[in-house]
RNA sequence: GCCCGGGUGGCGGAAUUGGUAGACGCGACGGACUUAAAAUCCGUUAUUCGAAAGGAUGUGGGGGUUCGAGUCCCCCCCCGGGCACCA
């Protein structure tokens, strides 16, 4: 029979917000757990990807409240962006009504999915509540010399009109749109997220329980290389630059050096280059190109002979300076030194330009030549002199290290790939850069008592060159908060990423007013014990809000390293073989199951289907499968509910251990995540307890009340409104209040088990024996059982309560 | 190219420390109930030989360690993800 989904469900959550279950007392100081879900982006409706991540975040929430801890568990709403503002573009409606439409729709729907969430913490970033303290971290930054302006090259979308920051572009297209990017030159705010590059990396080894993916795309991102920084001298002038490397070893490999295009001593290069007409040429040809066109590794590499040499620091010998667009400005020194014979980017070049190519480095066997292609692998030094026969990379590199040292040419140095974040946005609907241009006194930020810096009203939303707000009169017009006289304001607004890199924080004191939050409480409540979401943030997101925690901690505002313990990644799902998404239309709607199964038997399905981290394909079928089996449940409850009472009955002490076992089985696998193997358990005890009550006309008080209490409290962080429903069938007691069962170890294992006899390691026989039977015991049985002859085999191997295996 | 994951029935996936491979669910097939269908219930379901009893093969491929390998070691192939002219 089919249980009333759709009452029991409303009946429960109205219960649950009656009883104020997921209302949490931060200032409470003992046992705190915060378990935090990503917030959404307000996308408008609730899609499969966020019913896993809620029902996971929820059923860890449940199953933390019942061991005793006072769970914090939020939710918000990452509300600035750039899908309502061209929905304003589009059809006019204001971004701020689109937005709070949204949102009101996606929260109803959390709620119908029955997790627990402290809706009096609730923030938004669009909330000028809330964003006029993403300005006062803004202008904390900005004191304390982590928030700059600089001119700087730049991701440009030319469809979205506005600046990316590298992690947003992808493959030379824009994210977003797919539009291509194009470099730029411009004056824009970064924050120093490169001063913490070590912190960051480091603090990937200090971390709580991270998936090994993230670390090692984060360590990725960072980029750690160490090497050798030393200066080259342009023969017959002053003019020196630095070059790093990662193969010192190689030194006397060198056989030409590169400068890249953009690199800034190039403009003394062109007064005294003999080709200085070709160099101009040549760089305005660069510029010209698109990132991703530069970038490309299948293109023929170009580049021009400046016509002047540099020396090599180690022999003295004269080598070519060239001018070429495969070394990249903004990495290293932005110069490198050559060797083509041990780097397979130099060798292309080389090839290309037709310059020498001098082998330093052979294999031990001395069988390797560089004539088809360089050689890169570990061997001993060649045509280096004294460090002849050492071996290549570290050794040789740590000794031709010592004389560059030594000579004052050059030292160690360790450089990252991770860059400044750019936040500029030359969009409408973000948070206001809260700074002021002033012609006397700079860049000034706005006064506290100003704050927020509202965004203003527009007509229009489009941005053409300039940001949407460079048209509002009104906005940009205003006095210097220092010196008074009449100047402008920033007119950008800042990377959405900014929101939600403290959004956390805000969840523990979301209604202080003179303050974005409280310190002592942050420090009470941090790090974050369990954070949720999916792994598309496994960069960015995760990587801005580690730095935002460090430079937090060094203005003085909390005493915490990282703001997350342990993080979860849940996989995506996937349907018809690809991300849903509305623009392929091949999203399922979680919406309708709420109506046809119910939220159980959705939050059942999704948490089933797959290990949590792993993506999965969308199986409509599924879902059948945990509908039927709280059909089942809510049948055996019923059934249950009329069998006759007796004092004592002999099937009890089975069906007693199963639930014991279950217990023990569902514990260990909540621990580990392993929620597919959890609801399988679940599944198990259930086809116990139909055997159970098939098999038996009466049943004791005691056993009764023992699956009662077991079978819901297990059942309840998964499916917790028929596990509260099924609990009130017997008594009057809120499951939810009731502290999660405790097993008996001592009644976990089963009384008999089934043998198995191995010949020569192959199955042979098995038989049921009791559990702990002894060696003797076993050999025995097969003697008798399967006329087996010991004295026949060699050695025979018995393993306690599993086999017995008869070598012969 | 580099760095992470991963490869088990028709499908999603289970398998403490090496110890009965395929739990649980979906699907399929057969049966019961029904005028019929749906729902529900019962049974079968890795492949293969066999009437059966029983045997052989089987966790991407090839080697190895072991009484015994999905699990450990070496080599190779394939798939997913991330990074990528990063010096």
């Amino acid at each position: 029979m089919n249980y009333e989904h759709k009452s029991i469900e409303s009946k429960w959550q109205k219960i649950w917000q009656e009883t104020s279950l997921a209302d949490c007392d931060v200032s409470q100081t003992r046992d705190n757990f915060y378990n935090l879900c990503m917030y959404p982006y307000p996308s408008g409706d609730l899609h499969m990807g966020h019913i896993r991540n809620y029902t996971i975040g929820d059923v860890i929430t449940r199953y933390k409240q019942k061991n005793g801890f006072n769970v914090l568990s939020p939710m918000g709403w990452d509300s600035f962006g750039l899908p309502a503002e061209n929905a304003a573009i589009k059809t006019g409606i204001h971004p701020k009504k689109f937005t709070e439409e949204r949102i009101s729709n996606m929260r109803d729907q959390i709620q119908r999915l029955g997790s627990l969430y402290d809706w009096e913490k609730e923030v938004a970033a669009h909330d000028k509540d809330y964003y006029k303290w993403t300005q006062f971290l803004f202008i904390k930054l900005f004191e304390n010399g982590l928030a700059y302006k600089d001119d700087a090259p730049v991701n440009w979308c030319t469809s979205c009109k506005t600046v990316l920051a590298n992690e947003q572009v992808i493959e030379g297209g824009c994210e977003r749109c797919d539009a291509t990017v194009e470099q730029k030159n411009l004056n824009q705010w970064f924050f120093k997220i490169s001063e913490y590059s070590e912190e960051l990396l480091k603090g990937l080894d200090e971390i709580g329980d991270w998936p090994s993916n993230v670390k090692s795309m984060q360590e990725n991102w960072i980029g750690k290389s160490k090497g050798a920084e030393f200066n080259l001298n342009i023969l017959d002038t002053d003019l020196n630059f630095p070059v790093f490397t990662t193969r010192p070893d190689t030194l006397f490999g060198m056989t030409f050096a590169v400068l890249a295009p953009e690199h800034n001593i190039i403009n003394e290069i062109i007064k005294i280059s003999p080709s200085s007409e070709e160099i101009k040429k040549y760089i305005k040809k660069t510029n010209a190109k698109s990132e991703f066109e530069r970038m490309s590794i299948t293109k023929q590499k170009t580049g021009i002979d400046t016509g002047l040499y540099v020396l090599n620091p180690i022999n003295g010998k004269k080598v070519s300076l060239f001018i070429a667009d495969y070394v990249l400005v903004n990495y290293g020194t932005g110069a490198i030194m050559a060797v083509p014979g041990h780097d397979e980017r130099d060798y292309e070049f080389a090839k290309v330009y037709n310059l020498p190519i001098l082998q330093v480095i052979i294999d031990e066997s001395h069988s390797i030549n560089i004539d088809q292609e360089p050689f890169t692998e570990r061997g001993v030094l060649i045509n280096s002199e004294e460090y002849n026969n050492l071996n290549s990379h570290d050794e040789a590199s740590d000794e031709i290290l010592k004389y560059l040292k030594e000579k004052g040419i050059g030292e160690e140095k360790t450089i990252f790939r991770l860059r400044d974040w750019l936040i500029s946005r030359q969009r409408y609907w973000g948070c206001p850069i809260p700074v002021i241009n002033c012609s006397a006194c700079g860049l000034v930020p706005e006064s506290f008592d100003n704050l927020p810096v509202l965004l203003p009203e527009i007509d229009d939303y489009k941005n053409s060159e300039d940001s949407p707000l460079a048209n509002s009169k009104e906005f940009i017009n205003t006095s210097c908060p220092k010196c008074g006289i009449q100047c402008l304001r920033e007119t950008d607004t800042m990377d959405t990423f900014v929101d939600s890199s403290w959004y956390f924080l805000r969840f523990l004191d979301s209604k202080n007013n003179d303050m974005p939050f409280n310190k002592e409480i942050i420090n009470s409540w941090l790090p974050i014990n369990q954070y949720i979401g999916g792994v598309e943030h496994a960069i960015l997101h995760l990587l801005y809000s580690r730095f935002f925690i460090k430079a937090l901690r060094d203005i003085g505002m909390v005493d915490v390293n990282e703001p997350f313990h342990n993080l979860f990644s849940q996989g995506m799902i996937n349907f018809g073989g690809s991300k849903m998404s509305k623009s392929k239309g091949n999203v399922v709607d979680p919406e309708s199951y709420f109506a046809t199964h119910g939220a159980d038997a959705l939050r059942l399905y999704i948490l089933f289907m797959a290990p949590p981290s792993d993506g999965v394909e969308w199986n409509d079928g599924g879902i059948e499968g945990t509908k039927r089996f709280l059909n089942k449940i809510w049948d055996n409850f019923e059934k249950m509910s009329s069998i006759e009472i007796v004092k004592h009955n002999e099937l009890d002490a089975e069906i007693i251990r199963k639930i014991n076992q279950a217990i023990f089985s569902v514990t260990n696998h909540l621990d580990k995540f392993e929620f597919n193997t959890a609801v399988s358990d679940l599944m198990k005890i259930n086809i116990e307890l139909t055997k159970y009550l098939s098999s038996t006309q009466a049943i004791s008080k005691r056993t009764k009340d023992y699956i009662v209490f077991n079978i819901c409290s297990l059942l309840y962080p998964f499916a917790p409104h028929i596990a509260s429903e099924l609990n009130n069938m017997y008594t009057s007691q809120n499951i939810a209040e009731l502290s999660w069962p405790i097993f008996d170890e001592t009644n976990l294992t089963d009384p008999t088990y089934e043998l198995v006899v191995q010949i020569n390691g192959k199955k042979r026989h098995t038989k049921i024996v009791n559990t702990g039977t002894s060696k003797e015991e076993a050999e025995k049985i097969c003697e008798i059982e399967f006329k087996l002859d010991l004295k026949n085999y060699k050695k025979i191997i018995f393993v306690q309560d599993k086999i017995i295996n008869f070598i012969g």
